[in-house]
DNA sequence: TATGAATGAGCATTCATTCAT
DNA sequence: TATGAATGAATGCTCATTCAT
């Protein structure tokens, strides 16, 4: 009675877009599967029809969400290591971590959670895989932190800079100039020479 | 002294050791009261002795170990704002950093979690009123990201490093003379400026 | 032949099969339904295009698989209650026990849950209306126990000799001559007298 | 209100009472921890105050009315292998069966599902010793499976007999003496002997 | 002759918390 | 300064079963 469901087709991605938006906003263990479920108006049954288990759904989100993140490092590992290729792949991460907003907050606040499901060592692997295509493992230490900095300032803007007033899209363009820069500086034979005005789009 | 239970009287310490550790490493969520209560060898009641609730031990664990920052803040707040102030502020919240590691790892990780107790906003305040010495409201934006960066640097090398190889302190070091630099930059009028070769010790 | 689906049309007793064969080795109530579905690759929904409920698996292999000790019985009846014929029914029950060995597993394993299922008090009745065919109600107590014996050693067979070495053909010959010997030694008339060496084909 | 149930002392053994009573009625499996509590006027998580898990339950039964039969067996280790021994140990295991019936009813009639709680492999290894120390390993065929008929029958016992009309001390006897004459004409040299009356107590 | 999608009831287990002693 | 015994509420998960297609 009232509108008894139709058996959509779409429940496995509905169950996902909810998932994450509770998994972001509350927290991976503060998020029961009922909780979903009813924000769905289905059973909870409903849910393991579809995932397996609750980290089944993450690895689902990961999967679908995280894939660009793949495909820049695999795009990476083909190119030459020069300067203008790390600041590209600066840009590309800048928007993949815009696409996939929800996700990176939720992985960003539920380290301690995440760390334990199946997802956390593939996702630090990536990281280190990422940061590894920016640093040169010769450098100086200083030079290796700049590196590893670029990188995590971008996370920090998923939260960091709401303190920040202004445009979201001019506040990720002023992150991806600082990691520039930074990864600018890195860069060999780069010591001593100006701070650049920076090159991000 | 040697005993397993050393010392009588030091059982509300106690607890609070084993909790740090136990929230640092499994997420406080995944630690229950029961697992802090068997670690110690004493029944869960004896916590609610010493503490009227789980979240009454963060509490207690922020009041002690997060001082430092306190005590920083408040300083910081007398002192003119100048450039040197600002690279003394980071030299200081370094040091901060370092002598409450896992107090700061544990709010790193588990953001999500701390949100809804009441220490999270209040630990966000701070971290506002932190930025806030360092930043000049009227700067430009990526001026601004720089300070935040610095600061947000110094947190992620609490984990982020650890693909690092070398001395824990000269990393420390590393990572204090890139946030010292990036503040640095951001100082207004200093734009174009070469990138001093650091003074962090 | 040999394709992973043989001969289609023969689900039901492909069911019927897995359903055993799993029953017997884990149990009735282990063994869920999704998982004798998984093994033969089908849905659970076949499963109850075939069978009504998980009980009505129960009820067809019974009914299969039951009807040699149902045809014993009939035929028992219809014989004069001689010793002969007693040692008869007791070849003959060791065979269709051989034949439905699986089966007969599962009952003496599942007694506990096969008791609430509607061919429990069937299977009951069954027992009682052999071992009623052995024993004489007017004679002794031991001899009435050893008639009793006689049908239960043979089902003991179906485990408990697992730890006796050799050919589970000769083991089935032994059991069933000691069967012998204990269903000879009850028919009246017959105390002190000589442990025959037995019949037993 | 009501009686506001004084903490007695003596719910770990209300507990494994009604447990046994409901596991030996209605099955192992079929018996929700839900039951058991709401028998007891207690909460679910009372019983886990008690006892870890479902299966911890069945392991302390075992522990406090298996004892019994660890007894026999040890005692049996030490006594010589003579005929007399055998027939005291039947006699013995024929006492320990009575005196904890419901746990034997329990073990046999749930084989299925005691086979993968710890203790189902803990069972079976008494089992072996015990007809281990009645059979002879040089022996025929026949006579080894007489004397396992003799341990069985003596389970059989617990259920199968109740067919038969009497006194169930008179039946235990009978069974007793059965057993008895099994493991008597089991014995070494004993071939072609008359079939003793039996000396049962 | 099946499947895809779902349900309702239930289960074992865990948790933070309480309170009389 | 603790403990023993318990609770109420929740959690992740599984199961037999249903039904439209």
């Amino acid at each position: 009675m009232g509108t008894p469901h139709p058996r959509r087709g779409n429940t496995r991605q509905r169950i996902q877009d909810v998932a994450l938006e509770l998994f972001a906003e509350q927290g991976y263990e503060k998020t029961s599967l009922r909780e979903i479920a009813e924000r769905l108006d289905v059973t909870k049954a409903a849910l393991y029809y579809h995932f397996k288990t609750k980290e089944d759904i993450v690895i689902g989100l990961f999967q679908d969400l995280g894939r660009p993140i793949d495909d820049l490092i695999e795009w990476a590992g083909t190119q030459p290591r020069t300067l203008e290729t790390k600041q590209e792949i600066l840009r590309r991460y800048s928007e993949a971590l815009r696409s996939a907003e929800p996700l990176f907050r939720f992985m960003q606040e539920n380290q301690a959670a995440v760390r334990d499901l199946s997802i956390g060592e593939t996702f630090k692997q990536r990281m280190i895989r990422l940061t590894g295509l920016l640093r040169e493992p010769e450098a100086e230490l200083t030079d290796q932190v700049r590196c590893i900095t670029a990188i995590f300032s971008m996370h920090a803007g998923l939260f960091a800079m709401q303190t920040l007033e202004g445009d979201p899209e001019d506040k990720r363009k002023a992150i991806l100039e600082v990691a520039t820069e930074l990864v600018t500086a890195a860069q060999p034979g780069s010591h001593g020479q100006t701070l650049s005005p920076g090159t991000a789009r």
